[in-house]
DNA sequence: GCGATGCTTCGCCCCCGGCCGAAGCGTTGG
DNA sequence: CCAACGCTTCGGCCGGGGGCGAAGCATCGC
């Protein structure tokens, strides 16, 4: 038996209905109580804390206690990635529990992934920044420096983003769409400026992302799809 | 608790140890016949026909009889790149069931995922074929037409593949680089070639590709990296 | 036809792991 | 200090599911 990393071990512990769950409602990216996800996995609160502590020491888990709350949320990007994969290929093949309904249809235009935007937006958004050089896939998938303009027209502060650590720009690959679309620390900001901008809005206790027509309409503006056609945006 | 596609039950799937080893297995990219799963797993043949069929039904694994045999592969692009993303992660948590060896740097070096090239030599072909336009991210992860040539010098006929359906040109994310490399049929065909060709082969019974030194010269001058750099190859 | 081979189905055992009740521990607030 | 609250640990129950032996079906070779 060739050996490798152990899949097996990561897989089961998503593998469980109860901290499927939990894994599902942390993608909204909030950092919940053990509490608050004990009902939403629809077990008790003992029984939910053994699932926290699994998937803590399994590494998918990030804890910040903070007075007698425990706060959990996703450990970062690839978790995040990882189940949108997982979603994709559950989607795929025809396990869904539910049948596609309107929200979904909303859902594929525009959602969260754990701190980022996924869906058609994002994943435009992403095509636009390769597209006009300002994300430069050859040489790690970085920011080149290029055209930083259409961040500081957003607001974003790149300038202090590169003080810290490189800037790290990620590829998440979406669930609906299965394109890249832009994780990392940059994705994360960019999600909190959209949000920030009013540009749209999100719902609570969902993943659901909704733009404004006027945030549409300026977002399209920053991020065009295609070429160079300013006009036809998301069909 | 919130509702989406069932995820739990497809990494649930994952999630034994036996089937892990199975669909591990099946990354080689070589269909297997049931008996020999059975021994790369580890168990009786019993047994492993009962996973076999789980994976099956699960719409993971691809089925082929011939004759008295029959032989099991993975459905499909994104059932690999699902297993490449799960790699990284249990690799990153430090779940390794070995110690990173020798030939754990070769397998980032050069590998083969399912039916396509992965690992550093995959991803900088990736890079270099968006970086010359032949692959375009924005109009849904297809060939251009642009530089048609690249393919042809390889003797990939991209004609042939035009003809039936529209090529396919997926991203799968790679296990060792956490960034995208080339899946979809095109991915495959240029495998294949690189065998013919000579300038690669691979290690029975792994997933490891070796280049031959005069292989590896002229894949990076077929898929230069960076701007256009012709020397320096692969650090 | 007959045996050998490859694979599956059936039946059973048994253990792992999810689940909750009860109790314990730490924090907060009065 | 005590009571309320959030969370965890412990113990026991129990069901699901992986495991194999034995038997049943196909297919191949002779």
């Amino acid at each position: 038996m060739a050996e490798g990393p152990d899949i097996a071990r990561i897989a089961a512990l998503i593998g469980d209905p109860a901290r499927a769950a939990i894994l599902n409602a942390l993608m909204g990216g909030h950092a919940l109580t053990a509490s608050e996800l004990a009902r939403e996995a629809g077990v008790s609160p003992q029984t939910a804390s053994g699932h926290l502590s699994q998937l803590h020491d399994g590494g998918l888990l990030a804890l910040r206690k903070q007075g007698r709350h425990r706060y959990f949320s996703l450990v970062g990007d690839e978790v995040a990635a990882l189940l949108e994969a997982l979603d994709g290929l559950a989607a795929g093949s025809g396990h869904l529990r539910t049948r596609p309904g309107p929200r979904d249809a909303a859902l594929r235009k525009a959602r969260v992934c754990y701190n980022h935007l996924a869906g058609e937006f994002a994943v435009q958004m992403f095509d636009s920044l390769v597209a006009r050089g300002a994300i430069d896939l050859s040489a790690g998938a970085a920011l080149t420096g290029v055209n930083d303009g259409v961040f500081g027209d957003l607001g974003v502060d790149v300038a202090a983003l590169r003080a810290g650590r490189p800037v790290v720009v990620r590829e998440c690959l979406d669930w609906s769409m299965r394109r890249s679309h832009l994780a990392g620390s940059l994705g994360r900001a960019i999600m909190t400026r959209l949000l920030e901008l009013g540009w749209a809005r999100r719902t609570h206790g969902t993943r659901l992302v909704t733009f404004t027509p006027e945030g549409e309409r300026r977002f399209c503006q920053a991020f065009p799809a295609g070429p160079i056609t300013e006009s036809a945006c998301l069909r």
